[in-house]
DNA sequence: ATACGCTGTGTAATTTAAACACAAAGGGGA
DNA sequence: TCCCCTTTGTGTTTAAATTACACAGCGTAT
């Protein structure tokens, strides 16, 4: 027969104080047990993969109602020892205080991961997460994907950390504030963050009702 | 068993005197037997989808060593009549010259129509090919896709008309030159388009090893 | 020969991006 | 309390890129 497994991957990424983090479980199931790999499951009869990451996701990570787009799919027939499962890799992106707060420690089987920083990972998600990180910078670069990580309460400086790390390069804060300001996509809250030290940033909002746009 | 039928499906494009042109073929089975496909089949335990779509291609179509690139993973339960396949869809661009010149007539089997005034398309694949169509005009942002399609001896006001497609809009014939020139990709053959009417214009050529810039 | 149709070219005006220095607001320590 | 340190916030000047715009060149067809 020509039917083949397909199992859903999902990169779950947020940004915590200008880093990237990626969501990863510890496997339990051999090949590869112990070692850390993307949250996901086979795709039954009766599911679409979107409906297959939700129900994984929710199941090993406790997280609900992401929004999840589609990244990659991996077809080679050796990706995973003793079986031909073809794997389509998903891309989501949550702010800091959607997730729960989990400590970054091995011994917990659930957790968030600096990307340069990835621990050993198991099967070829490696691969299957430097696509998406690829993919994560590029998306970006539009307004709406910042505002699924920055909802509210956000400061200018924090945005720029994470354009310097899309563009690999430093930037002007005078510059890049006039030309963000400029889209008249955020607001100021009044209110200021905590300092821990230095000058208290202003804090942001998005607007309502905003449209997509390309950003840089 | 979680085991479901993978098919690839090819939405192969091409341009033609300024026009967007999509490769289809005539279903001979059914359900949908008469109506216009994309090219592919069903992905067998022992093939990549991407040795899937070229096998497939080339035997309904004739049309050897295309470069494919994924598009989307069509997954709803239903998009097929009795069964369960999951469709990846993929994607290529080739040159005008590459491919074979076929009439267009529906008593043809094989035949590029024009992507907006497309035929009666059979199973889901009309939205496999808006799905498609609107990657085809994000990856015309890339000198290497235009390259593809016109690897030498073209004009520059047919790359115009391209973007002018792309983008729905009108462009200034100088500016756009002055700005297509100045990332200094092409150069002249020397040689002159024939003209049907008006002064012949120019062709130019792609130059050998440029990198792949975003143009628009 | 002339009219017609599309191609090729340069310059001024406007807009956008880049470079740049100092004052303001808070925290910590003497 | 005062001073120092750190980080944020702000305006102006210059260079670069984009836009607007008019006329001559080179073929074909009448």
């Amino acid at each position: 027969m020509n039917n083949v497994m397909v199992e859903a991957l999902a990169s779950i990424f947020t940004i915590e104080n200008g880093e990237f983090k990626l969501l990863l479980i510890k496997n339990k199931k051999e090949p590869y047990k112990g070692y850390w790999i993307l949250p996901g499951g086979i795709v039954s009869k009766e599911k679409t993969i979107e409906e297959t990451i939700e129900e994984n996701v929710t199941e090993q990570t406790g997280l609900k109602g992401l929004v999840y787009e589609q990244s990659y799919v991996f077809s080679d027939v050796e990706r995973v020892p003793e079986k031909r499962i073809v794997g389509v890799s998903l891309l989501s992106i949550v702010d800091e205080f959607k997730i729960k707060k989990l400590q970054c420690d091995t011994n917990y089987e659930i957790c968030w991961f600096t990307i340069d920083k990835l621990p050993k990972i198991g099967y070829d998600h490696g691969r299957v997460i430097e696509v998406a990180i690829a993919q994560l910078k590029e998306k970006l670069n539009q307004s709406q994907t910042l505002q699924q990580i920055f909802p509210s309460d956000f400061t200018l400086p924090e945005i720029q950390k994470v354009y310097e790390q899309v563009l690999t390069k430093e930037l002007d804060r005078r510059n890049f504030r006039k030309k963000f300001l400029k889209l008249d996509l955020i607001e100021e809250t009044g209110d200021k963050a905590p300092s821990v030290t230095g000058r208290p940033a202003k804090l942001y909002r998005f607007k309502q009702n905003i449209d997509n746009v390309i950003l840089f």
